[in-house]
DNA sequence: TCAGGATACGAATAATTGCTCACATTTCTA
DNA sequence: TAGAAATGTGAGCAATTATTCGTATCCTGA
């Protein structure tokens, strides 16, 4: 029965093989396109040229281009909760000191995989209506912080949390857009700053 | 003469009093747009709407729409380091301590005063080509910080000061965006991240 | 007062681009 | 193996938008 209503299927979810590839190939497209080229030259032709497939396919399973982003951003958050919560779980019996390197050396490695991917998909983050998953990530992402430092007397830990990864944040973006990619340097003036900033040497 | 060549003045530079008007009501209609609206919304003609004027005198004083956020962010680099340099200025006898907590309240204000326009702005500056006025008003801002920092005996001041700024960037730029407007609060904040970073209580 | 330059106007143009749809091809299923 | 469902195609529509240019108005100096 193919009759009834028109086919007001809103968008597709693959079933099979070879449409996942074309999902995973729009992506990855969308990816480059945003790391190598600029927000500028992320048109959906653009993208789905690069992925070696049509506009058409491409619409079949996202409504639109911000969807694209919006995917690509959920799984930045993903992968950054897993490295944080792997951190977090190696660092079990350490003290705040080691807890809070093993969370930095976390989130600078999340960094420094594909550098100017994570740091335009942030951006396009701040202007996206932000769906619920993503946001309930980085809600974990923000507790995961928290209990960390709580667990290790940190008083008022809500706000040293959210003043933590703002700064490292604030200083892995500008490290990594002036060409920084020595991990272990970058990681050291990192550790200065929150241990500084939790009151210790 | 207006014989010759065709006129290919590229943009024309304000001579009377009313072109100077015009010229100032462009640059906020697209502020206040940027600020209220965001990127999406800022079209020349949105712009020239806003402005009370129509779009062909925009492009008498203006080549395009990057051009009016280059002499944004040029603008708000100006305030930016004259407020800095009247920060320096006044903690001319202070030590360390006092005188990055004077910058820090320099930083603040300056992002307090119209805070969605500075993020935007800020935002913009990263996808522009920069222009080489803006170069260097950056540059003189992190030398300011150099020597504030070299001339109290911090190691290494071109790094200290690289990771004070991107760190205080990250601080603000989160707490501006969560919606916190409590000036002393925050102040309070970024002299604890700063004086630990530094290396005292 | 008046000529010419400066300024303002805004409809029209040209280019871009998000997105659809009618049709072709592949895969699945019974 | 045939029909149905899933997937793929890409020319082209519709809407947006940056930018121009012919014309009208204003200002300034002589």
């Amino acid at each position: 029965m193919t009759i009834a209503a028109k086919p007001l299927n809103p968008r597709k979810i693959p079933l099979q093989g070879r449409s996942r590839a074309t999902c995973d190939a729009v992506l990855e497209a969308a990816a480059r396109i945003l790391e190598l080229e600029g927000r500028q030259a992320f048109t959906t032709n653009h993208v789905a040229e690069l992925a070696g497939i049509s506009v058409g396919s491409l619409y079949q399973y996202f409504p639109g281009k911000e969807a694209i982003v919006a995917v690509l951003v959920r799984q930045m958050r993903h992968e950054m909760l897993d490295d944080f919560e792997q951190a977090v779980g190696q660092s079990q019996g350490e003290d705040l000191s080691g807890a809070a390197q093993a969370l930095v050396r976390a989130a600078v490695r999340h960094h420094l995989r594909r550098p100017a991917l994570a740091q335009v998909l942030e951006r396009e983050e701040a202007d996206l209506p932000l769906d619920e998953e993503t946001r309930q990530l980085k809600q974990r992402l923000r507790e995961l912080v928290v209990r960390v430092l709580a667990g290790r007397g940190v008083p008022e830990p809500e706000t040293a949390a959210f003043d933590l990864i703002a700064m490292c944040h604030g200083m892995v973006d500008a490290a990594v857009q002036s060409g920084e990619r020595d991990f272990e340097r970058l990681c050291a003036r990192l550790d200065r700053a929150v241990l500084g900033y939790l009151g210790r040497g």
